[in-house]
DNA sequence: TAAATATTTAACACTGAGTTAATAAATTTT
DNA sequence: AAAATTTATTAACTCAGTGTTAAATATTTA
């Protein structure tokens, strides 16, 4: 069964969205606000959540944006909904993590195909496309597999070292700056000391070779070959 | 937490607004005049700072002015507030380093999402857009790879060198003087000794080649070719 | 639960980027 | 052309930033 998740201050709205996604069969749960919504996601995680952007409170964006921060919605869609005159930077909301933007007034049908689409596309590219697996120099990094191998030798990482050297190895040559690696894999909230970064990289340095990664000083690492 | 600094002379203005950012969940201060908000500035480097126009001894376009000589607020969006019926030219605003023009009477549901988005195209700005690539002569320069290359050959340079580098490369031609050179590079709050650019130009003209670089006795240095 | 493994902290060593200082060279002013 | 000013060069020094190691926690596994 496909769980969907409106967030609406507006109870009209989340009334009218509910009665025609139930409709066409989804098992739909409703929020009144960002924080309600937060909780419910949550709880329940929904395939596929709708987001009102203008709310007291806390947005739709910060809404989003918490939720991107937990792998566990890392399969979930999520789509904006927005008056038609607020004129938000659709930009912004899929640099946050939204997959869609939906305008208000919508018509029923049209509100239903759209988050039908959406649903089928995630459908296909969960079943379909393999995780990207990264080839490079004399490396292989698998992401699904949670693995390195050069050559024919595995080599086996811990999660913070895998997360680390994906990373960098995402965008080879790319200096990213401590703090930038601090978000990006520690996250925000997570508070470590300044010599966490250099013993991981210490051991990746250790498992993978010495060639790899590069310290750029003052600055970061970098991956390199 | 996101902090913004208002900086106008009329008290109930002064009010308003912060009583709707605040609302917002944001840390704001206030200024009454311009010179007061510059200092606040100073402390506190907001996020963002909304700067009346009209105010008396100093007008908002000084203070922003002034707010950019300094990198330390290189980050900080400025947005300038005006009544409808003063015609300044929003050209000249946007010059000064301004990022937005915000037109008086406002609502608070109007001004804080004028706010809201100015923060959001920040922050997306920070982490997503790839850092540009600068191709001038035979050179190639990578901010994001913090490297330059002259055809095939890699030129690794230092932080400090690579600031100063960049900085000369951005305005091929314009003659930066030393005065100017320390401001954005080494900033205002760090104080060195008056041969330190020289020993840096230096090492610059040894890495990338002598040709690039040229002293203006007396004014400063330019990036040429 | 204990044992094994992963992650973080803490303490100290090391390195070179950045700076200074001293002197030489170039340019401008007198 | 001498004096004054500004920039170039060189080498030595200093410390912020990084590397290393081992021990302390946290987390996962058996």
């Amino acid at each position: 069964m496909t769980k969907i998740l409106i967030v609406d201050d507006e109870p009209d709205i989340l009334e009218f969205l509910q009665y025609n996604l139930e409709k066409e069969g989804f098992e739909v749960s409703v929020a009144n606000d960002g924080e309600e919504g937060l909780i419910k996601a949550h709880s329940s995680v929904p395939d596929l959540i709708v987001l009102d952007i203008m709310m007291p409170r806390m947005d739709g964006f910060e809404v989003c944006k918490e939720l991107r921060k937990d792998p566990k919605f890392d399969q979930t869609i999520i789509t904006f909904l927005t008056a038609k005159d607020e004129d938000y930077s659709q930009i912004a909301a899929l640099d946050l993590g939204g997959d869609d933007f939906i305008t208000k007034p919508v018509s029923p049908r049209v509100f239903t195909s759209r988050i039908k689409a959406l649903l089928r596309r995630k459908k296909s590219s969960d079943s379909n496309i393999p995780d990207q697996i990264i080839q490079i120099a004399d490396l292989v990094i698998d992401r699904e597999k949670v693995l390195v191998k050069r050559g024919e030798e595995k080599i086996e990482l811990a999660k913070k070292e895998f997360e680390l050297f994906c990373l960098l190895v995402g965008k080879p040559g790319k200096v990213y700056t401590r703090e930038e690696i601090f978000r990006k894999v520690w996250g925000t909230d997570v508070i470590v000391g300044n010599r966490t970064i250099d013993v991981h990289i210490r051991k990746l340095r250790e498992k993978v070779g010495s060639d790899y990664i590069k310290t750029i000083k003052g600055i970061g690492y970098k991956f390199e070959f």
